[in-house]
DNA sequence: GTTGACCTTAGAGCTAACTCTAAGCTTATA
DNA sequence: TATAAGCTTAGAGTTAGCTCTAAGGTCAAC
């Protein structure tokens, strides 16, 4: 059984993110001591590892309530739905990663356009294209 | 000269995200009417659609604030200043995207190992390999 | 028996960029 | 002149995921 503070060093979680996580449903330590302080054991610190490598692949925290849901009774719950989940996660990395890329594109060729060197900035090609509106990439925000 | 929701209309922004900007010296009215109704002429629109276009490909408000300040007063800058702050942006990007992509890798290896069909979640490849701790890929918040 | 490390809670604060509300004034139109 | 559309402000709310604080209780070691 492991005080919050050695399952903070065994997750890389730390015990403020551990109650944090507690409070919003994720984990829980099935007993507490007289005093109140939270013991884990070993299915408890599963658990928390399952919520921290879903954590590090990019799932929100809603995303990792559903998947927990489906493992505390996996039987009665279909590789579909976790399948779901995950292209659901997928398709928003997707999005996002194409507009970064789009970004990334713009960037690139501003820094191309532009010297970048000590001159005075009054015929700067990079403020020159902000000045126009045909700066092309057009963001949504995520 | 134009009040807020023509200045809307033409730059993109809400009213709301107008007054906003104004809020944290972004853009603002050069001419108020006796009611304190807010009148943009030219060059406060100039200065919106900068804002506006800066916006889209990215640059934080943050940013955005010190190219405006370069704008006004382009001979007191150099052109190293403005590659600057767009190269800290594309190396921001570029961080987020390596991010992203390994989120993406990670994402569809899981899929790929699912059958994703109809079957009970007991032996999901995904779920084992969310309960293992060997899924590579660490992500560190941008 | 006292220091110091660790634990508890409720709740506030942080970030970024909006987004919205309430209460009230102004202006244009019919 | 009445109604509706549009403007003003200060300030609160939203999102996600922490992160921290204050005030206090617990526990092991010296």
């Amino acid at each position: 059984m492991l005080k919050i503070s050695q399952l903070a060093a065994k997750t890389g979680l730390s015990a403020h993110t551990i109650r944090f996580y507690e409070k919003h449903g994720l984990i829980s330590a099935s007993e507490r001591s007289e005093a109140g302080y939270r013991y884990y054991n070993d299915a408890d610190i599963r658990r928390a590892q399952f919520v921290k490598t879903a954590r590090n692949i990019g799932f929100s925290l809603e995303d990792i309530s559903q998947l927990l849901s489906i493992r505390v009774d996996k039987t009665s719950h279909s590789c579909q739905e976790v399948t779901d989940i995950t292209q659901h996660k997928l398709d928003e990395v997707n999005a996002r990663l194409e507009e970064l890329q789009s970004m990334q594109n713009t960037l690139e060729v501003l820094l191309e356009s532009c010297c970048g060197g000590p001159e005075n900035a009054t015929h700067c090609s990079i403020m020159e294209a902000l000045e126009a509106n045909d700066v092309k990439n057009t963001r949504s925000v995520a």
